[in-house]
Parts: structure tokens; C-alpha cells; sequence
DNA sequence: GCCGTTTTCGGCCCGACTGTTTTCAGTCG
């Protein structure tokens, strides 16, 4: 499917065209890729079916898109846009990186400089040669010499399940020096809010709100900005401060009076996307929204602030939930009240992937099987690697035999279901690592891809096959293969893999590590259309591994998934229905 | 470059903070 790099397509000659300091077309390519993006269907179907016609249907997209686009399917570039490429200097994009400058000021370096990359910069600086630009100065020198620092220190992206924990710790630091001030202010309202609270995979900052009076804001901003992990202090206003932490992180705090406290929590969830979307509503029903508040455009008084609920309700909407807030039609869906059920916390029964001391796993199958208990779960799987998993202690058949005894044994001592389960390898030629025998006596089969990552696309996508269509297979596992920061999701055809994954009745895992959420939100949306059914999963290691649930669901709800989509919401009567061999 | 329950032309989200500005542009959220 093609979606995806049309919309880079897109997106870099948006890029290109706004350092050039072309107006709108900037914004109209990448409201285009972004709707080609979240298409939920593949662009060269549609064009292939109704030809121009079809393209220019999707919001976004005109004559002149569409034109680009069928020049793309039919010759595999746009002309326009590799002339675009050739001319416009390599650096600028890393350039763009750099906090403080933007499109305006690296054409001002650029036209009289002659600076057009990083180290062009960085020698400008050192010879003093920005002060004296028109626009620039001292501190801007100053400024950009120290954003140059930052930058090269660290502009990775932070994986959400390292993110939510430092967001709670700044939370309770920031209260607590609030709270020890001789004249205390009360922060009860404080919340992490920006991709955070919407539980993207990764995290570019830490965004959190807080309410107060104005008359306090600054008082809490001195809290903030005294913080002891604050490293700099990036700037300080009455409202809004940003500073950097020792270890990297840069955390924005917004503080507003609670008469607009739900409206700004509107506003710094997001996404921007989102909130343009939102605020063009709004301006259709001759309105006015801001992070203060929902307006009248006529008297500018205030409909709505306080809550944000309220906000979407005045807009004729339904509620939002965060992780559905990306513009991908969440707002056409709340004004139809046809937005999809998420799947909860409570709804989740059993954890069907999990490793013991058997295999990787660090603790023993018995402690496992006590905390899965404290979950309150009615089933867990337990899935140890299978032979060839020579690293990961992988299980010889009779080591697996003797597992299934000791479950025997502990199924007497729990109320919870122990499922039989393996992690069973999907060898390099598509066929798993247990004789048939062996496997037609699991429980369940969770296959998974742990070799062999370099396979040419076709290869992987035949090896994948070959496991889907493999009777005794019931769970597909970390079905791309990344590790966030560490490894790329290999080469494979998920429109092949969706389709015989559905012809036979396999289940999709969502695993939950936070170095994988794999699937993730982008592919499960896509995997939902191919009417697959899901299972969110740990593949715990240890026990407080189990708890990392939290993090698959919230890749699961960003993939729009019910309740009925994950089968391990399911009451194990039913899931005996989904995994046939629980009937045996 | 796209789009239209006041528009086929003239909009395109709206506001905070900073630095260099002598009244605001640029950048960012
Ligand atoms: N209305 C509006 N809101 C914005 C804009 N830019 C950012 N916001 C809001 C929505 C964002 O979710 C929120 C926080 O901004 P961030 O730059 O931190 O983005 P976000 O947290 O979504 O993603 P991140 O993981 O930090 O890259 O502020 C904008 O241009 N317009
Ligand atoms: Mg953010
Ligand atoms: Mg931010
Ligand atoms: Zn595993």
C-alpha cells in the first residue's frame, strides 16, 4: 500500500516549499497527506477504480494533488517535486530542528551568510557573525549556541512507558514544592496533559496544566522553574514556562485560572491537528475556542472553560476520549455520535503471553500465576519460548512436559485458568519450532519472528504466511518486529499478512512493552478493516511486567478498538470459542 | 492549493513569550 509514501511525498515538499517561504501550499499538502494518511482504504485502489475522480473526492485533495498523485502511481515520482528536491540545500531540514529558528531565519542565514547546515551554524556563531544580522543579536547568538548544545545532547523522542513515570515523578515534586511554601498553593488540578495524556507510542516533551488564580500563576512558575532536576530554564512567562531536566527532557507547563481550566485541558491534550480541526468547528457554529475558553463571536462572552467535557458538548459533539484525538475523523464521528466504545481497563480478563523462569522470564511460574490472581484475571497464558530460542532458554519438549505438570498441579491451588501456552518460534521457512504433536496439545500458540530480521519483503511476508495459514497457530505476536530507538520494524506486506490472517481465523497481538507496542495505532486501525480480532498483551518477564498493560491498551484504543475487538475481554467460555483446542 | 448552510474570492486556529523592535516579527505550543 502506497498511503504512507505519497503522504511523505507530501510532507517533505511541504517542507521544502515553506522554507522558500511559499504561503498555504505548505498547509494544503499536509492537510492532504494527512488525509491521505487516514485513509483507511489504499489510494491506488481508489484510483485505479474511479481514476482522478476518486482522488479528488477526499477532502484535501484538488485538481492539482490528484494530478501529482496519478503521476505517482503511473511513473513512481513527481517531476515537480524532484526539481523541488535538487534545489533546496540538504542541512536545512536539521536546521529546522534547532529551537529558535524556523523557516524565516534560516533564509535570513542563508541569503547572507551563505549558512545552509548545522556546522555552517555553529562556525557563524563561533565567529560572531549572527549578531550583526538584521533580526538577530547577542542573545540569539547566545540562544542558538545553546539550543546547538541541547540538540546534539539529545533529540530523541521518549518511549511512553519511560515518559509516564518522569511526568508523575516532576507531578509530585512540582505539588509538593507548592505545597511547602509558607503561603501553599493548592495544585489537586495538576495533570499530565500533550501526546502524554493522548498515550502515544513516544513522547517529544512533557506537557502538563495546572490550574491556580492569576494572581498565583507566577508563584508556580517560580516552584517550576526551581525545581532541582531543572537544568535551564528555556523560558518563563505568567502562563506558559518550558524548562529542560538534567537528563534531557523538556517539560512545558501551562497554568491557567479554573474558569478556563477545561478548555485549556482541551487545548494541550491535542493533538494540533485536533485543536484546528476543533476550533474550525467552532468557527462554523460562530464560535470562538481558545485554551480560555468557548466563545460567542459576536459578544465574546463565554459559553464554556471550566470543563472539558463541556467544550465538545456545546460543539454538538460527543465526548472525545484523548487517545482518539489525531484528526483522523474522530471529530466527523463525534458529531454523528458514532464514535467507537473503547476498550477499558475493566473490561480485560487474562494476559495470554508471559514468560517463567521456564524460558527468559525472571520470576517462577507460581509467583507469575499469584499476581496475574491480584489482577483479578480469569485466565493468563503461560508462553515460554520454544526450543530454537537457544539464547532465551528456549524449552526442549521434555522441559515443556514438565511445565504442563506443574500447571496441572498449581490449576488445583488457583481459581485463575492457566492456559498452556508456548511462544513458539516461526523458523525461517514459515514452519513453528514444535513437532505437531507437541503443539496440538498446547493450549494456545503464540507465534512470533525472532531470527532471520534481514529478510527481503517478500521472504518475510512468505514466512508469515506460511505460519497464518499452520493449523495449530492461534496468536500472531509482535507482528512487526521493532524495538522503539533499537530496531526497525522488518520488511514485510501487512496487507498481505491482514488478509490470510483473517481468512483463517488468527488473532492479532498487541504486545505491551513499552519498548515494542507492536502492533502499533497506525496498523491496528488498519488490521480492524480486515475484520480481525485482537488480543492486548504484556509478554511479561517478570511480575511487575504484568502491570504494563496499561500500555497496549492505550495503543489498543488509539487503534479504535471495542470491547468485542479483544478477545481477552472475553469470559473464558467465549474465548474457548476463539482458541478451538480449549475444547479438547 | 483547497474550499464554500452568509462566500467561486478570500479566507486558511489562536494565543504566549522573546528579542530587538521604537510598535512587532518570529517562533512555538
Ligand atoms: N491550537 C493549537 N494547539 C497547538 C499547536 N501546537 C501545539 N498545540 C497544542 C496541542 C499539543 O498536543 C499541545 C502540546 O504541544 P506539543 O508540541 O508538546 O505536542 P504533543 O504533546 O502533541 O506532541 P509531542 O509528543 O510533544 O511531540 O499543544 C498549534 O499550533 N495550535
Ligand atoms: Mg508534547
Ligand atoms: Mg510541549
Ligand atoms: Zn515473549
Amino acid at each position: 500500500m502506497k498511503n504512507r509514501e505519497i503522504a511523505e511525498l507530501f510532507y517533505e515538499a511541504a517542507d521544502i516549499l515553506e522554507y522558500q517561504q511559499v504561503e498555504w501550499k505548505p498547509r494544503a499538502y499536509r492537510k492532504a497527506a494527512q488525509m491521505i494518511e487516514n485513509l483507511g482504504e489504499d489510494i491506488e485502489k481508489i484510483y485505479a477504480r474511479e481514476g482522478k475522480a476518486g482522488l479528488t473526492k477526499i477532502p484535501g485533495i484538488g485538481e492539482s494533488i490528484a494530478d501529482h498523485i496519478s503521476e505517482y502511481l503511473e511513473t513512481n515520482k513527481v517531476e515537480k517535486f524532484e526539481k523541488l528536491k535538487e534545489k533546496a540545500p540538504s542541512g536545512t531540514a536539521e536546521l529546522m530542528e534547532i529551537r529558535g529558528l524556523g523557516a524565516k531565519k534560516i533564509k535570513k542565514l542563508s541569503d547572507t551568510l551563505g549558512v545552509r547546515t548545522l556546522s555552517d551554524l555553529k562556525n557563524a556563531i563561533i565567529a560572531h557573525r549572527l549578531k550583526r544580522l538584521e533580526g538577530f543579536g547577542e542573545k540569539s547568538e547566545k540562544n542558538l549556541a545553546r539550543a546547538i548544545e541541547q540538540y546534539e545532547k539529545s533529540h530523541a523522542r521518549l518511549a511512553l512507558g519511560k515518559a509516564l513515570p518522569l511526568a508523575d515523578e516532576v507531578i509530585s515534586a512540582l505539588k509538593a514544592q507548592c505545597e511547602s511554601r509558607t503561603s501553599k498553593i493548592d495544585l489537586s488540578k495538576i495533570i499530565y496533559t500533550g501526546s502524554l495524556r493522548r498515550l502515544k507510542e513516544t513522547i517529544g516533551d512533557i506537557d502538563i496544566l495546572a490550574e491556580a488564580e492569576k494572581e498565583e500563576a507566577l508563584k508556580v512558575m517560580d516552584c517550576f522553574v526551581s525545581l532541582p532536576d531543572v537544568e535551564q530554564v528555556i523560558l518563563k512567562g505568567s502562563t506558559k514556562s518550558s524548562v529542560i531536566l538534567r537528563e534531557g527532557t523538556a517539560i512545558d507547563l501551562r497554568v491557567v485560572p479554573p474558569e478556563s481550566y477545561g478548555a485549556a485541558l482541551q487545548y494541550f491534550t491535542g493533538s494540533k491537528e485536533h485543536n484546528i480541526e476543533l476550533r474550525n468547528v467552532a468557527i462554523k457554529n460562530g464560535y470562538k475556542l481558545s485554551e480560555y475558553g468557548l466563545y460567542l463571536k459576536e459578544s465574546g462572552k463565554q459559553i464554556a472553560g471550566s470543563s472539558e467535557a463541556e467544550i465538545y458538548e456545546r460543539l454538538g459533539l460527543a465526548y472525545i476520549p484523548p487517545e482518539l484525538r489525531e484528526n483522523r475523523g474522530e471529530i466527523k464521528a463525534a458529531a454523528r455520535n458514532a464514535l467507537p466504545k473503547l476498550v477499558e481497563a475493566g473490561d480485560l480478563r487474562g494476559d495470554l503471553h508471559m514468560h517463567t523462569e521456564y524460558s527468559e522470564g525472571k520470576d517462577s511460574l507460581k509467583t507469575m500465576i499469584e499476581k496475574a490472581e491480584t489482577l483479578g484475571y480469569e485466565y493468563i497464558a503461560v508462553t515460554d519460548h520454544s526450543r530454537s530460542q537457544k539464547i532465551a532458554n528456549g524449552l526442549e519438549v521434555e522441559k515443556l512436559k514438565a511445565q504442563w505438570k506443574e500447571i496441572d498441579k498449581l490449576s488445583k491451588q488457583f481459581r485463575i485458568k492457566i492456559l498452556k501456552g508456548s511462544e513458539v518460534d516461526i523458523l525461517k521457512d514459515g514452519s513453528l519450532d514444535y513437532p505437531a504433536g507437541i503443539l496440538k496439545e498446547l493450549d494456545v500458540v503464540v507465534g512470533a519472528v525472532h531470527s532471520g530480521f534481514a529478510f527481503p519483503e517478500r521472504r518475510m511476508t512468505e514466512r508469515i504466511v506460511t505460519a497464518l495459514e499452520n493449523k495449530y497457530l492461534d496468536i500472531l505476536a509482535h507482528p512487526s518486529g521493532r524495538l522503539l530507538g533499537k530496531r526497525e520494524a522488518y520488511a514485510v506486506n501487512f496487507e498481505k499478512v491482514f488478509e490470510v490472517a483473517a481468512a483463517n481465523g488468527k488473532v492479532i497481538e498487541i504486545n505491551s512493552q513499552p519498548s515494542r507496542l507492536d502492533l502499533n495505532d497506525d496498523l491496528i486501525l488498519r488490521a480492524k478493516t480486515f475484520g480481525l480480532k485482537f488480543c492486548i498483551s504484556t509478554d511479561s518477564h517478570t511480575v511487575s511486567d504484568l502491570t504494563s498493560m496499561r500500555y497496549g491498551l492505550g495503543q489498543a484504543r488509539r487503534g479504535w478498538l471495542e470491547k468485542e475487538d479483544v478477545v481477552n475481554t472475553y469470559p473464558y467460555s467465549r474465548l474457548k470459542q476463539v482458541f478451538k483446542k480449549l475444547n479438547a
